[in-house]
DNA sequence: ATGTTTGTGGCTGAAAGTGGGCGAAAGTAG
DNA sequence: CTACTTTCGCCCACTTTCAGCCACAAACAT
């Protein structure tokens, strides 16, 4: 399970080292292939190719007019692409990509059990600061046990 | 239980050592396994990792669109980081969380029953500075019977 | 006073991260 | 089709980080 998040940086060709964390785990559960893509330019979202494939099973059980399943596969096909680590434990983000991502320098590669999600720090700070906790989650959270 | 509240210090290399009576109980009742995340950055929560995984079980129970849950996760999410105790009880703390949360030099670390919290401790004081107990707790904690 | 547990710091080898060079491949213009 | 530029995959090398030890200092109990 893909958990917690690591630093990394993107390099000056916009190339991803992923930390080892994940490595280890990516390699030993999945394969060296993934469907990277976007729901809306903010953050960079990699699937390893078997859970994407699994999405596009659920996907297809929808009927082809259903409103939330075109927006969806316009926006991920729009951002889309297949991509493979190399020998060092490194892929090539889309040149689209980096530049609506912000993929460049500093960013956070954070776990979401069976995919990776890849924030520029700079616009994820912006994030949850634009998103503060308000006393009405704290009531939901403790109401939960939390 | 985790009670109460010791001070310990993190190392040039980022390093916490657990007090003694923390390190007995996370022994006895938990493993050596933790998530080490943080809500807001200010500063760190220490979930040994079964009162994690019971935590994202409750989580799991919420809708995925709901807002409360996707705040909480992003953030648990960017700080988190799995950690193991070596064999001198300690652990490494995430870089992120040592600039975020200033943890370097003096900390407390306080018991939540749990979990831990580790706090500078210089921003500790400003915090309990800055929060004073209100007539309106007194009368909650009256109410208690506490 | 003496031994035991706890806390702190440093050393070191191995692993991880970072960056650059180079040539192949792809894309572009004439 | 050819020449030129850009992108990118592959390889190598340097730097940084860190886990595992060891050793000493401080606190505590006997």
């Amino acid at each position: 399970m893909l958990r917690g998040s690591y630093t990394a940086t993107v390099d000056s060709k916009g190339r991803l080292k992923f930390p080892a964390a994940f490595k280890s785990v990516l390699e030993e559960t999945y394969s060296v292939e993934f469907y990277i893509t976007s729901l809306n330019g903010d953050f960079v979202r990699i699937y390893p190719f078997s859970v994407w494939r699994e999405i596009e099973d659920k996907l297809a059980s929808l009927p082809s007019f259903n409103n939330t399943k075109k927006k969806f596969l316009n926006r991920t096909n729009y951002f889309g692409q297949m991509v493979r680590m190399d020998s060092q434990s490194r892929i090539l983000i889309p040149a689209l990509l980096r530049q609506t991502a912000h993929m460049r320098g500093e960013v956070a590669v954070v776990g979401g059990l069976t995919y990776l999600d890849v924030w520029s720090r700079e616009r994820f700070r912006d994030e949850i600061d634009q998103n503060p906790i308000t006393p009405e989650d704290e009531e939901t959270l403790s109401n939960l046990g939390i």
